[in-house]
DNA sequence: TAGCTATAGGGGAAAAATCCCTTTTTTCTT
DNA sequence: AAGAAAAAAGGGATTTTTCCCCTATAGCTA
């Protein structure tokens, strides 16, 4: 029996190493083999373009140069059969979905048991695939159509957002924007509705969390 | 001798784990003991309320319920021979700051060598300090007087904050804080002063940018 | 063309936030 | 223990924010 091949991608030393470790650990019939160990994507990219290949892949999501995301997008493309096994601290919906759209085969957050590992890996290694509660949660809020919908906003409410996270007053921003006050007032309101927010602060706190505005 | 008692906090099982086994691993005389284990700040308060208590402390920044900083501080007040180390991911300068303030012993980033995290441990065992090269920088150029400006918050003040960037009003702040509402108005006057700004939305934003706050 | 929708704007009032100034309580320091 | 400093709180006034309900105009479309 050929060992399994594994290969970690992921920006914190520490952390690999300690994988390392825990998977070695539980491992006693040696069944499997680190392979690689990459800092971002980009070195993996070198490390995957001669074989051998490994079999699954432990990837990070927030990484420096090449991130987690455009890694695997990568390895879709270029290498279909490597599974890959996603363990992150980002538990964010948005993170999950776009993970679970581009076919890893699993998903898990580093704060889950030594235990919970293995089975993830033996579940992987023997072509199944192993979703975290919350990854699963997500899923089937998902395809029951109950979320989604990524506001979209107007280019007056941008402009208007900018100057709603700074000191100045609904009637100073109208002034600005050479608008009427009840006009800003009516953007406000549309806002608070589109962001489901209840003042400005979770307004402000809002756009900076999605992007919106640069901080 | 007597075995160099050890304590980890930091909420990402996977890593607590994978730690211990790497500072066993350089351990071979077997001089370090790890004495517990926590989750989150509170975690860490139930177990040190009881001896035996740890030599060094391993800490995270980025915990639920109670993070690193709100924990040193805690340590400092009632346990303030303990050492810490603080391991993160965050290089923020804001952040280096406010733990060597704090006065920890070191702080080094999770991305390092595991010869050097056993460099830390030497050192800080033998009474020394051990800072990442980062965390030198930050010093230096806070010593050079180029920097500074980073004013010096209560703990109320930053409780304030957290609450201060939802939307709850003053007045349920202040329900939850236990406080009169004109206390948290007075807390809100001191940090628009200290802060250099002038409504509650800008607080917010300063708050973020300047990591008092988890977004 | 009547109807719908988006955008801009108005009146007015209740609720919150902000400001200024004073008093009491607690804590810390000689 | 007296005095100083910090923390907590109150009174009261002004500004801003937030809400609700309403009108006008332009562009689209069934």
């Amino acid at each position: 029996m050929n060992k399994i091949q594994i290969a970690i991608v992921d920006d914190h030393n520490l952390f690999r190493k300690g994988l390392i470790r825990l998977i070695n650990m539980g491992d006693s019939l040696q069944r499997y083999n680190i392979l690689f160990e990459a800092d971002n994507g980009n070195q993996m990219k070198e490390k995957m373009k001669l074989s051998p290949f490994p079999d699954i892949i432990l990837m990070d999501i927030d990484m420096p140069e090449l991130d987690g995301f455009e890694s695997v997008e990568w390895l879709q493309r270029t290498h279909g059969d490597v599974k890959v096994l996603v363990m992150t601290m980002l538990e964010k919906e948005s993170a999950i979905l776009r993970m679970l759209r581009m076919g890893v085969k699993g998903y898990i957050h580093k704060d889950i048991e030594v235990a919970d590992l293995h089975a993830a890996l033996e579940s992987i290694a023997a072509n199944g695939i192993y979703y975290s509660e919350a990854a699963t949660e997500v899923m089937q809020q998902n395809l029951n159509g109950l979320n989604n919908t990524t506001v979209q906003l107007s280019e007056k409410e941008r402009e208007f957002i900018k100057f709603a996270i700074t000191d100045m007053t609904y009637q100073q921003i109208a002034d600005q924007m050479n608008l009427s006050v009840k006009t800003i007032d009516g953007y406000r309101e549309t806002l608070f509705r589109k962001l489901h927010v209840k003042t400005r602060v979770t307004l402000a706190m809002h756009a900076v969390k999605h992007g919106l505005v640069e901080l």
